[in-house]
DNA sequence: TGCATTGATAACTCGCGCTTATCGAGATGA
DNA sequence: TCATCTCGATAAGCGCGAGTTATCAATGCA
């Protein structure tokens, strides 16, 4: 006997977090609260069930029997949940109410598939996809221009929320078709050597330029930026001008074929992973953690 | 865009609530909270769902289509929800955690349907009853000795939870079989002149002992109260004894067929509601509340 | 036209959700 | 076996949002 508390809808999202990482410092960081309050929650969870949910030593956290079943119900019912919100929100908007996404470049095409699953899993759920800047990648959620964006990582902004990986692809570097390396099977970092890498202008954060365009090769030397570019276009049309070298994800090959330009493999470059991003003060969050619910099911294609 | 208040639970019961009531003042005393609460909570349902759930003027409450269609879906989200938690406790206590429920006399055997279908559906659940004394209907629920209490209406007490009505009955009078009263069809509270009625003795409140046994027949005429008693069947020995006479629930008439006992048809009484009310500091609230559900859908028979 | 009822809204307050700080238990390695 | 690191538990305190009180405007009814 104790005083009430009653179990929330935030309790169950910790927990469904934590029987997913099963290690509190990582749950806490992925829901963006301490560690603290990752075990607060479960001690409140296990009290009010009464049962043991995790099994923890300092070194290993496992789910008991009673906790995968119970991670398994409660996945079940928060989503039917969030579906009935998100057929509420889509009976009201109506036809005009795409869910707008923001995208770099040929994205949008790449993450049809995902697209697909949505519309026919939320009937009446539209996805209207809107080109952002590289120059301003965040612009247009922070505008609520868009409900969600995807982007490659890592993003580090306070205000935005990082949800699923929808895709990971290895990097091409783009080069002027007459560019010596363009005859190259492969090159790696070290050959961007008196090659010039588009500049992409802020207000875009330098660490996600850098994600991308690092700022200094394995060896420590340091890569030269050129001449601004505010779009893929842009970046395109340098290299193709010959002006710049370009670092890009392996599918921009398959939707940009230029005549000015070749696309060589990155051979030591990490692959570059796409996450969907929303902001934390969206009107929308409900369709737009639908539509994360879908990505995250279809797992991220290796492209 | 705003601050990213996201749903609850409790909102979703708010909701739930004004559905089904469609009052924002009785949902608000239904919930123990204020009539404002209610108001405030729907604004924010509507505002992240971007739709109109209830047409409203001050004199109506009705659902729109779209807030129908929400109430089915939350209604089968929540359930699910619990059932989990239910599950989860029942797993983990076991055997020997039979959900408690106090009952008056014979109001065990009154709700077997309701115990039956309450183990049918929530597997492993077994139930547990203990009767409780007249004289201390709320004892037992308070000291935790039960999980619920069955009892009959109105119960006013701040800690604790009145939830939905398991049964609906007419009250007959027991009397002496060989009282002048016995012989009669009905009688009415007029009748009661001259005849004692059991005192209940504390701790029972006044306003719930004269629930049953009014201290005033309707023309104003004080009903005097005689010997006490503690439980059912001491008052049906007093009966039996001829020392006084008793109103009582119908049901009894079924199960005490005392040899010394008449019961005849209280025509002027208005019928008596069994409710089922547990503490609002319970650890088991869950499978209360699951209990409660299953009561609400098999509703109050009439016996 | 007053009176009663009902839902909406503004302003305040206090409990609880969450934080910071710290601990003890294991694991790892020299 | 001692120093160090990682990880989960716990105590104490802070701040915000859930819930309150007070009041208003709209509507129905005599």
């Amino acid at each position: 006997m104790h005083g009430g508390s009653e179990l929330e809808l935030r309790d169950v999202e910790v927990f469904l977090a934590l029987a997913d990482e099963l290690h509190f410092g990582r749950t806490a960081e992925r829901l963006h609260i301490t560690q603290a309050r990752v075990s607060q929650v479960i001690r409140k969870l296990e009290r009010s069930t009464g049962a043991t949910l995790f099994e923890r030593t300092t070194r290993t956290v496992r789910l008991t029997p009673i906790g995968r079943r119970l991670r398994d119900d409660l996945a079940h019912a928060r989503d039917l949940f969030q579906d009935a919100l998100v057929r509420a929100n889509c009976s009201a908007r109506g036809v005009g109410a795409a869910l707008r996404v923001g995208v770099l470049g040929a994205m949008g095409h790449e993450i049809r598939p995902l697209i697909e699953e949505f519309k026919s899993r939320h009937d009446g759920g539209e996805v209207q996809l809107i080109e952002s800047r590289l120059s301003d990648p965040f612009g247009l959620v922070r505008a609520d221009e868009v409900d969600a964006q995807i982007l490659w990582l890592p993003v580090q902004e306070t205000d935005l929320i990082v949800g699923p990986v929808v895709m990971t692809e290895r990097r091409v570097l783009a080069v002027p078709a007459d560019s010596e390396l363009a005859v190259l099977d492969s090159v790696t970092w070290e050959q961007l050597d008196d090659h010039l890498v588009a500049d992409l202008g802020s207000p875009a954060p330098p660490y996600w330029v850098e994600a991308l365009t690092p700022r200094r090769t394995p060896n420590g030397r340091l890569v030269k930026r050129g001449p601004t570019a505010r779009t893929l276009q842009e970046v395109l049309a340098l290299v193709a001008d010959g002006k710049v070298v370009s670092p890009l994800p392996q599918h921009s090959t398959r939707y940009f074929p230029y005549p000015g330009i070749t696309y060589v493999p990155l051979r030591d470059a990490p692959s570059t992973q796409w996450a969907l991003v929303w902001s934390s003060t969206t009107d929308r969050s409900g369709v737009v953690r639908a539509f994360a619910r879908v990505a995250e099911e279809l797992g991220s294609p290796s492209a």
